[in-house]
RNA sequence: GCCAGCGUAGCUCAGUGGUAGAGCAGCGGUUUCGUAAACCGUCGGUCAAGAGUUCGACUCUCUUCGCUGGCUCCA
């Protein structure tokens, strides 16, 4: 019997293609049908821009997650004005209960029926079977695997999104089609809920977060994908680079300070002119020699490495830095905090012996984590990146690192999945994505072999026998890019900052212009302590200063007036809008403390 | 870089060829207030930039820049 291949793919950034094998229909569940529907629907839709465009070329049309697309070759540019009339006639498809007939040919007879359609015909070429399955519905005939729902009645609610350009077979090289994006719902309150949704993640946007709350601007003078860190961004930062600094030092590292340019000849040693030229930025010549802005940190991590000779016994070397580095990324690329141009990588490069790298491995994920787990991300995905195919070193030894690699996600219990030759030319890596609002995986975290510097800067180290060895060598970034982690960070908590990093951590509300010296002197006493901490002395009532104070997200609120002066306490006002018992400001000062140095990201001490 | 859309005050947005608007924010006053918006007044724009069409352009056309969603690429 013929499996039946249901084709899923995720919508993000790494599309991947997940085939399941089914034996018989009976067991395809209610997903499945769901997905059966979504692609049915993108068949419908290809119907609808076929009768609006006779002489329409047909790409592929399958189904993601929420919903499906269809490529389309056309003679002119859609536009997003053209989408209700294809609604429409999609609308009609459905309401005549077209049944989907479907029918095996020989290659070709398939050749034939498809003579005027290029892109399906180079499709035929590439089947390994000498039958191509055909479905038919109304005026339109697709070759597909299927399944398909039975009648174009059963297709129930949609809506077409946005068009947008896409590479046939996703390579730059070849015509660009173009792509119509729908969702597709077993009921119209799912569709509904689902575009309720999107209207709430738009909220959570770190891009308008970034402005209501003052925490970054990309300014258009100075140029894309350049970042100014205003007040707050600046605290936020000052005070995770600060953990990271502590916890680094506390599981073994040290930390190393490089400069932001180097000469050519360093990046022609490293590579980095040969394999990454087109990522950076243009030379500068000074006294005749040119230098390069760095687009990593590895190469000046090696010359401290190599500033004298390294004994096994000092090995391994864990050695970090929040490395600024700059790389050309095409203008069509850049988004808000995400993807940008000039970014400051939390690297690290660790040194070892053939012996340790098992072990450090270990360790680096473990740490990786812990990190990770204090920020409180409900999920990350995994991958493990294997050999690309412009790769350098022998594929032995890409093979013994992947298996290493699996080895220590296995001991994490870890789900993970394999991307296949996306590894860097170099090594292989592990890579951890996180979602932003929008359900777009970012990668963050990445832990990489690299089989190539150590050759390249001939770097060795004495061994136990008195001879010159290599030392293995592993990149590590753990936040990622500093920029992107943050832009994730703000998307995660929607702007609500856990107090230990909020930049403001309480702000004081007098009630009136009679109380601001009572509330000066808990302002002294709590900044003392080391608590961000501001008073709102503003003329206005102390309705609108909550106000200020719940759309800024401010933790903690303290309100004084004529009691808590006369008693010494603060009126507690959580962000989350729920009001603590009055206390002193004493047993105030002890629990946010307490909240900040245990980093806890509830409110409620 | 490619495809499409968008660009009006610090922010959110009205304004379809005939004198650039509102709310909020800012600033100046008045008010001194008990848990999400007090009141009055006032400043603020080369309508992204440039060119063109027109008696006249925020509005129509072209070019450039930027942003948004995709594609490709990537931390």
């Amino acid at each position: 019997m013929i499996g039946i291949i249901v084709k899923l793919a995720s919508r993000s950034s790494t599309r991947r293609e997940v085939f399941f094998l089914r034996d018989n229909m009976d067991d395809i569940d209610k997903d499945e049908k769901l997905e059966m529907m979504r692609h049915s629907t993108a068949h419908v839709m290809a119907e609808a821009v076929q009768s609006m465009f006779p002489d329409a070329k047909f790409g592929i049309g399958p189904t993601i997650e929420d919903g499906f697309y269809y490529d389309f070759g056309l003679p002119r540019s859609l536009t997003p004005e053209d989408l209700p009339g294809i609604e429409a006639k999609m609308k009609e498809i459905v309401k005549a209960n077209l049944p989907f007939i479907k029918e095996m040919v020989t290659k070709d007879e398939a050749r034939k029926l498809f003579a005027k359609q290029p892109y399906k015909l180079e499709l035929i070429e590439e089947l390994r079977e000498e039958q191509v399955t055909i479905y038919k519905q109304g005026n339109f005939t697709d070759m597909c695997r299927g399944p398909h729902v039975k009648y174009t009645g059963s297709i129930k609610a949609f809506k077409l999104m946005s068009i947008a350009g896409a590479y046939w077979r996703g390579s730059e090289k070849n015509t660009m089609l173009q792509r119509i994006y729908g969702i597709a719902f077993s009921t119209q309150k799912e569709l509904d809920e689902y575009l309720a949704k999107i209207e709430e993640a738009k909220r959570r946007d770190h891009r308008k977060l970034g402005k209501d709350l003052d925490l970054f601007l990309i300014p258009e003078e100075i140029g894309g994908g350049l970042v100014v860190y205003t007040p707050k961004g600046g605290r936020i930062r000052t005070t995770i680079e600060d953990f990271w600094r502590k916890e680094h030092f506390a599981n073994g590292y040290e930390i190393l300070y490089t400069p932001h340019i180097g000469l050519s000849k360093l990046w022609e040693t490293s590579g980095h002119l040969g394999f990454y030229r087109e990522n950076m930025y243009s030379p500068m010549s000074i006294d005749e020699q040119d230098y390069y802005i760095k687009p990593m940190n590895c190469p000046f991590h090696i010359l401290a490495y190599k500033s004298r000779i390294r004994s096994y016994r000092e090995l391994p070397l864990r050695w970090a830095e929040l490395g600024t580095v700059y790389r050309y990324e095409m203008s069509g690329v850049l988004s808000g905090l995400l993807r940008v141009r000039g970014f400051t990588q939390d690297d690290a490069h660790i040194f070892c012996t053939p012996e340790q790298m098992s072990s450090e491995l270990s360790e680096v994920l473990r740490f990786s984590l812990h990190m990770l787990d204090t920020f409180g991300f409900p999920k990350y995905k995994v991958y493990l990146s294997t050999r690309p195919h412009d790769a350098v070193g022998e594929p032995q030894r890409w093979e013994d690192a992947q298996t290493e690699l699996r080895r220590v996600i296995d001991e994490s219990k870890l789900d993970y999945k394999v991307d296949e030759g996306g590894g860097a030319f170099y090594g292989p890596k592990i890579d951890i994505k996180i979602e932003d609002a929008l359900g777009r995986e970012w990668q963050t975290t990445t832990i990489q072999f690299d089989f190539n510097l150590p050759e390249r800067f001939d770097m060795t180290y004495m061994g136990a026998d008195g001879k010159e060895h290599r030392p293995y060598m592993i990149h590590r970034a753990l936040f990622g890019a500093w920029e992107r982690f943050f832009g994730l960070l703000i998307e995660q908590c929607a702007g609500a900052f856990p107090v230990w990093y909020a930049p403001v951590q309480a702000t004081i509300i007098p009630i009136s212009d009679q109380h601001l010296n009572y509330a000066r002197k808990v302002e002294a006493e709590l900044k003392a302590a080391g608590i961000r901490v501001e008073v709102n002395d503003s003329n206005e009532r102390m309705n609108q200063k909550v106000r200020e104070a719940q759309l800024q997200k401010i933790p903690y609120m303290l309100v004084v007036g004529e009691k808590e002066s006369a008693n010494n306490t603060v009126a507690v006002r959580l962000r989350s809008g729920e009001q603590l018992p009055v206390m002193s400001l004493e047993e105030f000062k002890a629990k946010i403390k307490q909240m900040i140095d245990n980093r806890v990201n509830e409110l409620k001490p």
